[in-house]
DNA sequence: AGCACGCCGACT
DNA sequence: GTCGGCGTGCTC
């Protein structure tokens, strides 16, 4: 009898042991039972027979994880702090007869017969992955600029690169020469962008370029493109896998290149367990794969910029053709602001709105001069809590009572006030009752298809505003746009994140860079820190210069965070949790305790939700002390982005 | 995480 | 008398 450690798929606890009168290799997927339930696992290793009883392996099936795998499952346990069920639950497993992993003279218990799985399911026949008997399918259609040779000359001199590169600079073509060159050596790349489901326009010139070369891959596919997407990568067809972040766990034999686009994305982060963020994972797949990994963006983040080697492309159309006009008013929808929305409209011209705010917080902010009240010791925006009749700062959970004038000018119009997307729609179709004017964010545009209808319409001048979120600034090409609106910068900015500065000015450049690629095009930024975008606006890379002053001795790259959640119903239970394990914590070293309190938002989906900060040197120190001091409720979020 | 077991409140 | 609430505890 042979007993195997096996990894419960989706379980939080240790693996169990189980045995089998076959011998299985290491990385099978079988099925078991647990508690009379059959559930997938994993083996992980041959054992010895244990003390207690043990149940019998139920299935074993053709899925299987390479060691590879293996260890980036094992990674993602140990430094997301997850069972390593849960690491598992995000890798998908290749898929076939495992010759290499049967021992010699043994059974065939397993053997299988190559199987015919994608046959079943399709009808089509699906070649093996035999290395492909490489044509010169068509010759290359891209011509790189010598500035863009250049970048890509860099880029292949590094194992990790950072493409700093404005829009408009052509990283894309970049990195279609990169695919291009892995696709002649029978590598396969990943390229990885945020939100590629909203991205139509850039899987369309994959796919005109690279043909059946390249698949994507994200959650949104319904499962049969699903099931033929993995058909073809199981069968070593695929050479271009682009996607999401679910896409970098794809099963793929002779990984060659990983590129992770807009690598500033907070999408990357994944906001369930576990919480791992794609684009660290691809530096650490990168390593445990020996292949190099490019990160681009036009306004990259602080961390990348530390941490690698950057290529500066600089772009053709930016800013300079445009008009930027700084507004200080904290007013939602100036006269300003209206009276240009109008002559636009009447010149049969298009505007974007854009509201950068998701509307989760409310900080002070005085009317008069735009001063927002902020932490006495870390630098960051109070948030108003009505309730408690108090500022907090999340960080540090200082308190102080919400004041009655303005701290900086004296001045008694101190208000909370937000505006969202919704309401600003509603709002300017009053003022404007003549426009087309439409709302352009995640409650409108669900699914590809709205958007592409929603673009459409806006670029056959059907619509004349689009009023939206992060979303305008996506990838989207909008050629009659004359005028850009930004709001709610200032409450970007006074965010009690510690990225708060950085998130601000990224998201003005990326918006300004998406609109008025027509000439004449203004961009209206309502501010009253004109100062700061005016001195970065087109500057970034002064900007990242500066932040790291800001950030040293407290927050990323220099610092590791760590967040710790407590959500539960019984609020009670879960300050206690919370308290329990903050006792815990005290003892541990090398790990500082920022904050322990209840969440700024503390009711989620009828829980009520607290939250640990802590923060250390090194990331191994605060696995350390989260490991002994981890509690039933606690979930842990390394390295968050998000707070409260 | 799930799911069974078990112990107290309002219902045919 | 039972149905069902969710607290506690266990799963190879």
């Amino acid at each position: 009898m042979n007993y195997y450690n096996i990894s419960i798929v989706g379980s939080p606890l240790e693996p169990f042991t189980y045995h089998s009168d076959n011998k299985i290799p290491v990385g099978t997927r079988v099925s078991v039972h647990v508690r009379n339930r059959t559930v997938n696992g994993i083996v992980l290793s041959e054992c010895e027979k244990p003390e207690f009883n043990t149940n019998e392996i139920l299935e074993i099936s053709e899925f299987y994880y390479l060691p590879k795998q293996i260890t980036l499952a094992k990674f993602i346990s140990s430094y997301y702090i997850c069972s390593l069920g849960d690491a598992f639950s995000v890798l998908l497993p290749f898929w076939g007869k495992v010759k290499t992993f049967l021992p010699k003279n043994h059974g065939n218990s397993c053997a299988t017969q190559i199987s015919t799985w994608a046959v079943q399911q399709f009808g089509t026949q699906v070649s093996t992955w035999a290395v492909r008997h490489e044509s010169q399918k068509h010759t290359s259609k891209i011509t790189l600029s010598s500035k863009q040779k250049k970048a890509l000359f860099f880029l292949k001199q590094h194992k990790v690169s950072l493409l700093f590169g404005d829009t408009g600079s052509g990283k894309t073509e970049v990195y279609m020469k990169y695919f291009e060159q892995m696709i002649q050596e029978g590598k396969t790349s990943i390229f990885l962008m945020p939100e590629i489901s909203l991205t139509p326009q850039m899987s369309k010139r994959l796919k005109e370029h690279f043909g059946e070369d390249f698949v994507m891959w994200h959650s949104k596919l319904t499962p049969l493109a699903k099931k033929k997407a993995l058909a073809k990568i199981y069968a070593g067809e695929v050479k271009i896998i682009a996607g999401a972040r679910s896409a970098l766990f794809l099963p793929i034999k002779n990984l060659g290149f990983i590129v992770v686009d807009e690598e500033h994305d907070e999408s990357y982060k994944s906001s369930s367990r576990p919480r791992y963020n794609a684009r660290d994972l691809a530096i650490y797949m990168g390593k445990l794969y020996e292949v190099p990994v490019v990160l681009g963006s036009a306004t990259p983040s602080l961390n990348s910029y530390v941490k690698f080697p950057h290529y500066r492309l600089k772009g053709g159309h930016f800013s300079a053709d445009k008009q930027f006009i700084y507004e200080k008013s904290a007013e939602s929808l100036s006269p300003l602001i209206v009276e240009n929305l109008q002559k636009v409209y009447e010149k049969k011209e298009q505007s974007i709105v854009f509201l950068p705010t998701r509307a989760n917080f409310k900080y002070l902010q005085c009317q008069d001069c735009g001063h927002t009240v902020k932490c006495a010791f870390c630098s960051v925006g109070m948030s108003v809590h009505q309730h408690s009749r108090a500022l907090k700062c999340h960080y540090c959970n200082f308190t102080q009572a919400i004041p009655q004038v303005c701290p900086e000018c004296h001045s008694p119009n101190l208000s909370s006030s937000r505006l969202g997307t919704a309401e600003a729609v509603k709002n300017l179709q009053e003022l404007l009752p003549k426009a087309n004017i439409e709302q352009f964010d995640r409650d409108v545009i669900t699914t590809a298809n709205k958007l592409k209808k929603a673009l459409k319409r806006f670029n056959d001048k059907e619509s004349d505003i689009l009023v939206g979120t992060q979303m305008l600034s996506k990838g989207h090409d909008y050629h009659g746009v004359t005028l850009a609106v930004v709001l709610g910068m200032d409450n970007m900015l006074n965010m009690s994140d510690y990225r708060a500065r950085e998130k601000a000015l990224s998201s003005l450049i990326q918006v300004a860079g998406r609109s008025g690629r027509a000439k004449d095009a203004k961009v209206i930024v309502q501010t009253f820190n004109e100062e700061f975008f005016k001195n970065y606006i087109d500057k970034y890379e002064n900007f990242l210069e500066e932040e790291k002053f800001f950030r040293q001795e407290l927050y990323p790259p220099y610092k590791k965070l760590c967040r710790i959640l407590f959500a539960h119903k019984n609020g009670a239970k879960a300050q206690e949790q919370m308290r329990k394990m903050h006792d815990k914590l005290l003892t541990c070293k090398g790990v500082e305790i920022v904050g322990a309190k209840k969440c700024a938002i503390e009711k989620v989906a009828n829980k009520y939700r607290f939250e640990i900060l802590l923060r250390a040197d090194k990331s191994t120190d605060i696995i350390k002390a989260v490991k002994a001091s981890k509690v039933d409720l606690a979930e842990v979020d390394m390295d968050p982005i998000e707070f409260g």
